[in-house]
DNA sequence: CTGTTAGCGCGTTCAG
DNA sequence: CTGAACGCGCTAACAG
């Protein structure tokens, strides 16, 4: 096939121990004329090591599994980013899988990084209900830590989380700050833990403000603009009246939105706009991540802040540490998301000031 | 270590070859009854094979690797998702690299996919103007295929990119139907295969319209909305002058934007508008690729679509059937691009269909 | 139908 | 400081 230490080791007139040691930089056990044509060689005759046979030898694999739901959802990449510059220079590499929110897959692509020896995974899990997948690979005993979702175990989980529950509790505090009593809940898919904690958020604020929780209107979509533009149509009836119609007809039956992620937020504000209804004058807004595009619509979105580059960071760094530990960890970390007050919300008397319209 | 073919072949009372025959479910030469004790033996030993071991054995590492430049950008993710739907049940893994538009970088984690014995690389290359990289594929005989850019090389080079010459045209042409005659074009980062043939299209729009191709004012950015903003901040004066002094003033020295990707595209309008300036009223803009944004932001951009979900497809294909086919193949594949009429140009007369030129 | 025997390319003792 | 020999876990002939 191609060449291997043994073509090296017979041109430099060297044994292949000799040459594994070059290639290895073992300070120890060659002497420096030798390290020099031998390295000679191994350029001369363009060698390039055999990973499998080394990640054999060794029991390493120098790589980590990413399993994600949707690469597509612009808050991915950031993750990834933050895997990808944790993981660099360290010598893993990244095996990427995409399980597009479909769990059998997501056990598939598990068990197949099981086979490849990945020495961890990294598991943005689909739903949350079952835990099946970590049960997998806790008995394969690949070491993993969850990111941006937990799941439902018996045992604790170790992960890497935004804290939900207080970012959606701050989201709505804001919205109630600005007088607003009716809320529209529009939640992520059910069966995910970071909807329940969202919910249990939304909960907080208005249980904190003496307010009825059953007066919340709930529904749940799928993170996209659409469901979000589908979720306030079915709230405020099928047809898309006239604004003057509207206007003149009846307020609707809500004053404030606060959306699980930014693109629902947005697909909320685009629905509210195409009946004629002013935002944030009639209805305010507030979106969930903050990702590029929450800055870019018009208005510019209001939205609680995820720290989506430090989640993969963190998550790849408490991998790293439990491969060298050689044991799981036990604990989840949360981060403190942030609230970027910007254009769907009307200024406040009190509160953090937004930045000037365009 | 973990549980292996011997374990498997003793528990079962067999020969390790037995167990290999039904691992890898070969008809002949396994009995119905054996292949049945072997199986449950595996499955009652939670048996995972090992896959650098196979990969040794068989010289084939069942994997491919993907090398970008930037993750974040949000084309990226599209292509990925068509190059995973390609891979996905064909048993392929994908090696997932960001360089970070660092041409060192990407060198680097070619050498390491080279390792990896990877089955092949499909390359998103950072610059063009070094065919380094390829080189280096080639001498180490991993096929490849090269995605969305180019590179500058004496031999022929299989890739598959949009038509970005007749990309760039069409959306020139479409901004000269409507009376436009002064064009600023939002050029990517020098250097770029792309840059070069977007250019060159925009100047074969100007030239069958019998226009002159110096009047047209060039900039080049980094892709990023800042850039965008940045670019036309630069021809209309670092200040920002508020809209009446504007307007009062003179008209700005375009009356069109063509630009290189919809961020750029975006921070134009951006920066158009925060000068009072009227998008598409006193000045048209385009874009190219749509993404999701495009359609989100107000106005909707007007775009020149790429189909970057195909084009991810088509590269996985090509690659496998280089990997297949034992040779690396010869050509390139162009895609169309496609004119996507919104709200940052003014309505036709004749349609939204750019009309014949003449 | 099944077992035996060699490797795949590299790391790693242990002698020398 | 260097080399010979064995093993990592699996596949692939070749026997039986």
């Amino acid at each position: 096939m191609s060449v291997t230490i043994a073509d090296i080791a017979k041109e430099a007139q060297v044994s292949k121990a000799t040459v594994s040691r070059v290639l290895n930089d073992r300070a120890e056990g060659v002497g420096a004329e030798t390290r020099l044509r031998v390295k000679e060689v191994m350029r001369r005759l363009d060698f390039t090591p055999s990973g499998a046979a080394r990640d054999l030898a060794t029991g390493r694999s120098r790589c980590i599994g990413l399993v994600i739901p949707d690469i597509i959802d612009p808050f991915a990449p950031l993750m990834i980013r933050g895997i990808e510059a944790t993981l660099r220079g360290l010598g893993y590499g990244l095996f990427l899988c995409d399980s597009e929110n479909d769990l059998e897959r997501e056990k598939e692509q598990l068990r197949l990084l099981a086979e490849r020896r990945v020495e961890g995974v990294i598991l943005n899990p689909a739903l949350s209900g079952d835990a099946d997948q970590v049960e997998l690979l806790e008995r394969r005993l690949v070491p993993y830590v969850l990111l941006d979702r937990g799941v439902e175990s018996d045992r604790s989980v170790p992960g890497v989380y935004t804290d939900n529950r207080a970012g959606a509790r701050m989201g709505v505090e804001y919205l109630l700050s600005g007088g607003a009593r009716r809320l529209a809940f529009l939640n992520g898919p059910e069966g995910l833990s970071v909807s329940r904690l969202r919910e249990a958020g939304v909960e907080d604020a208005f249980r904190a403000a003496k307010l009825d929780v059953m007066s919340i209107t709930r529904g749940s979509g799928d993170y996209t603009v659409g469901s979000g533009e589908r979720l306030i149509d079915g709230v405020l009836g099928e047809g898309a009246p006239s604004p003057a119609s509207w206007v003149a007809a009846s307020p609707p039956p809500f004053d404030a939105v606060f959306a699980a992620n930014d693109r629902m937020a947005i697909g909320a504000v685009r629905a509210l706009r195409r009946r004629g209804i002013d935002v944030p004058g009639t209805v305010e807004v507030v979106g969930f991540d903050d990702i590029e595009l929450a800055s870019l619509v018009e208005p510019p979105l209001t939205t609680v802040a995820q720290p989506a580059f430090e989640m993969g960071q963190q998550a790849a760094r408490m991998l790293l540490r439990t491969i060298a530990g050689k044991r799981q960890l036990e604990n989840g970390v949360l981060l403190d998301p942030k609230l970027v007050v910007r254009g769907t919300t009307r200024p406040r008397a009190n509160g953090p000031a937004p930045p000037p319209r365009q």
